[in-house]
DNA sequence: GGTCGGATCATCT
DNA sequence: GATGATCCGACCG
């Protein structure tokens, strides 16, 4: 349903994983740069707390400037740039002081394909739509996304996350996360089963 | 199809 | 000084 309520304090108050899970199907409505793009969320992966050694606020590394957002209240846009050239969104979870968060790994364009598409490929031919934002750091470009929004409320424009389709359990996929090198066997990888716009 | 190296920088050792 | 929740183009087969 494209125009539904922004997902309330409530939906992210709950450990990572669940987050994680019931994020898929639901979209991003982003009206950065006075042009509205919307994406449904088809790959998500938890990073589930400070026992978790792969997440920015792992035990060892505890509070730093970085990973402060992952620190506040749930419902919040965590931010962070990575290898010195991608923005990657995730949405911090669970309770205030309890680290948690959820890394959005891929999205399906639903409205604004052309916006997405030349912020994807300004200078060349556009690639194929399932390479609009499948993977943390393109559909960070497809959705105008930068660090300038870490801490932003998810229910406020110009970055929103609404209701979109439910997902089935018997329409996903869990398994291990990509990229880490820590705890790489913890299934907490989630990816609706078969979309053609999964990373992986 | 697959593998490899470069880009680029905030953070941490 | 090294690392990393990545991506892309080049090259090989």
């Amino acid at each position: 349903m494209i125009g539904a309520a922004p997902l309330d304090t409530a939906f992210y108050a709950r450990p990572a994983e669940a987050v994680a899970r019931d994020l898929l199907g639901t979209l991003i409505v982003s009206t950065v740069g006075d042009e509205t793009t919307i994406a449904r969320i088809v790959e998500t992966e938890a990073y589930i707390g400070p026992h978790d050694p792969a997440s920015h606020a792992a035990e060892r590394i505890g509070r730093t400037s970085r990973n402060a957002t992952m620190f506040g209240a749930p419902g919040f846009a965590y931010i962070y740039r990575s290898y010195g050239i991608h923005w990657c969104l995730n949405v911090v979870t669970d309770t205030v002081g309890f680290p948690a968060a959820v890394l959005i790994r891929a999205i399906e364009p639903v409205a604004g394909i052309e916006t997405m598409r030349r912020r994807r490929w300004p200078d060349r031919e556009p690639g194929p739509d399932t390479h609009i934002g499948s993977g943390p750091g393109r559909l960070g470009v497809a959705l105008g996304i930068t660090g300038t929004l870490d801490g932003h409320p998810l229910e406020q424009p110009p970055l929103q996350i609404t209701a979109g389709t439910v997902v089935g359990p018997t329409r996903f996929t869990k398994g291990p996360r990509v990229g880490i090198t820590r705890a790489m066997d913890w299934p907490l990888r989630f990816s609706i089963r078969g979309n053609p716009h999964v990373s992986r």
